[in-house]
Parts: structure tokens; sequence; C-alpha cells
DNA sequence: TCATTCCTCTGACCCGCCCA
DNA sequence: TGGGCGGGTCAGAGGAATGA
């Protein structure tokens, strides 16, 4: 019985979310989201990657890196930033960055109002298992983290030279929220401050989203990459007038699903979350076929007319 | 209201079947 | 025989219900 309605909740999410975009397939100002193209082309990861020095994600010849912070009380690092709360920050902060054009970003007086805005339950209560807690605990992972982008220039398969870039996410802040009791309100605004090269790196190529698909998908990290990979793709292929674009599954992997270790597990999870995603980008035009698939050109889950003014000299490649 | 408990979801791993 | 595929189980993380 139990099971019956858990079911029913979570893939009611989907459906309201899916009725909701097909009805209205623009979003409004407020549910329009956005995220940096490199993090869209290289992802977090998807669960704990455990007590390692570094972690390193490949696509072509980007490579991003992850560094924890340190935590000086325990004197241990502070971990990875993993699952779907550190995307919907990203989400967040990205969106926010380019709305304000500000480095130092208002997080409100309350946590509760915070944590709906970035599409989390206040509601959850203070516990170790409640939304608040988890929040920041991914909050202090993310922010105190040390993200690397590193781009292999190559000619002719030979390395030619590269450039790299190491960016803090938060390098300064204040929280002054109560995360035992999410709704009350606090004397002082919480804020952070963006490093400033990943402050440049975010708002330079934006790939525009709808929150609602965002909301529906925030259980499962792999539909949320999926999701954004396929708006940025689609953008691409319309942007570059290409028709269409086979991607072979191992190379897939490689990008979006590096810590699988098992190649047919990762495109049995990514054939399933492309059906959640689907059912929230209509617009998505793709086909399986023998050793990947073929996405080709369609509508975008943000109409690229409008959003273009903000994009066209921002959006490469 | 908050913290805990229970259940679901997701990723890892294994196994067996099928086909070339 | 090896690769592709689907199904099952297990552990950890996430979501929802419940009792103090």
């Amino acid at each position: 019985m139990i099971t019956c309605i858990n079911l029913g909740k979570s893939l009611s999410l989907l459906l309201d979310a899916a009725t909701e975009i097909q009805m209205d397939p623009e979003p409004t100002e407020q549910d329009k989201a956005f995220l940096t193209r490199q993090l869209v082309q290289v992802t977090l990861p998807h669960s704990s990657p455990g007590n390692v020095p570094i972690w390193k994600r490949r696509n072509g010849n980007l490579t991003l890196s992850i560094r924890p912070g340190w935590n000086h009380e325990k004197d241990q690092p502070i971990g990875y930033p993993f699952g779907s709360i550190p995307r919907l920050l990203l989400f967040w902060i990205t969106t926010e960055a380019l709305r304000t054009q500000s480095r130092k970003l208002e997080l409100g007086e309350s946590l509760a109002g915070f944590m709906r805005d970035i599409g989390l339950d206040p509601s959850t209560g203070g516990g170790k298992r409640g939304d608040g807690r988890r929040l920041q605990n991914q909050m202090e992972r993310l922010f105190r983290a040390t993200i690397s982008l590193e781009m292999m220039d190559t000619k002719d398969k030979n390395v030619i030279g590269k450039r790299w870039i190491d960016m803090q996410v938060a390098p300064e802040g204040e929280l002054w929220w109560n995360f035992k009791n999410p709704g009350q309100a606090t004397l002082f605004g919480s804020w952070i401050e963006l490093g400033e090269k990943f402050y440049e790196a975010i708002i330079a190529s934006p790939v525009p989203l709808d929150k609602r698909a965002l909301r529906a998908l925030k259980r499962s990290p792999l539909a949320l990459d999926l999701y954004a990979w396929a708006t940025y793709k689609t953008y691409s292929l319309n942007h570059h007038k290409k028709v269409e674009q086979f991607i072979p599954w191992h190379a897939f992997m490689a990008q979006l699903g590096a810590e699988y270790n098992d190649h047919k597990n990762f495109k049995k999870k990514a054939k399933a979350a492309f059906k959640k995603v689907r059912s929230v980008y209509p617009g998505l035009e793709m086909e399986e076929v023998d050793g990947g698939f073929i996405i080709r050109q369609g509508k975008t889950a943000i109409r690229q007319k409008q959003s273009r003014r903000k994009l066209s000299t921002k959006i490469s490649g």
C-alpha cells in the first residue's frame, strides 16, 4: 500500500511536470534556469567518490577535476559534492549570477525560502535525514571545493599545448541560517561571493533550462545531467545547422557516466533516465541505433528566439 | 516541531540467456 | 567463445511518515 502511494507520488511529480510543459512549453521568467556549458559537458559525481585525493572526469580534450575543501576543525577533507543537491545549487548559482551580473549572491534571510527556491522541501525537518541538513552538508562541500578545467590542444592526435583554470567556487560567504529550523528568519542576510574565475566561467557560456523539468527530475542526478546535456546538444545542432549527430554509448559514458564500472549498467540506467527526460522535454529528437543513439535538431527546452539575445555571443561549440 | 525510522530509488555487481 | 542484454540482489543515499 505504502509502495503504491510512494510510486504514485514520484510518478505523479513527473507526469504533472510533463503535462504542464506540454500545455505550456515556454516557461515563465521565474521558471528559467541556467547552467554553464562546461558543467553540462563534464558533470559532478552522482554518488560519493569516497576518500580519494582528487576526482576527475574527461570529455574529449576537456577534463574536469575537483579537489575537496579542508575542514580545519576536524583536520580532514570536507568531501566531494555529489548527487542532486549540488546540481540544484549550481543551477541556482548560475541563474542568479546571470540575473544579478554580480559575484556576490544574496541567499536570503530564511533557509526555508532558499530551499524552496532551489527545489527542496523545508518541511522535512532539521534531522540528519532532512533536506536542511543535506543542503548544509552539500553546500559546504560545493562552496569550499576547487574545480579545475583543463583543455588539451592537439594536432594530428599529438598534444601541442594545454590551458587550465583552477577555480574556487565561493571563497567568501556568510551563512546565518538555523539549519534545525529552516523557517526561522535571521537578523542578517546570508550570502556567498563566487570566486572571480568561477564567476567568469559560469556567465560566459550559459545553457538555458526549464526549472519545472529540473524539479521533476531532481531525484536522479543522471536524469538531471542528461536533461542539461540534451538541451545543450540540441541547441548546438540547431546553432551549427547540423541535422543530426551519432553518439556512441562508450563515448557518452566516458563523458557523463565515468564512475560507472559497468558500461552495460550505464546504458540501462541512461535509457531509463532518457525516458524521464523525454517526458519533460517533448521537443527532444533522438533515436536509438546500433552502438549508440542519434540526436537530431529540434526544439530546445527554452525557445531559442528569446534566449538567443543573451546567448548568441556566449555559447559556442 | 524535530529527530528518527522505514521505505524507495539508484548505482554496483553478478548471473544466465541469446546470438553471431 | 565473447559480447550484448535483461533480470536479480545488495548497499548507500534520498524521500516520506511517524512518534516523542
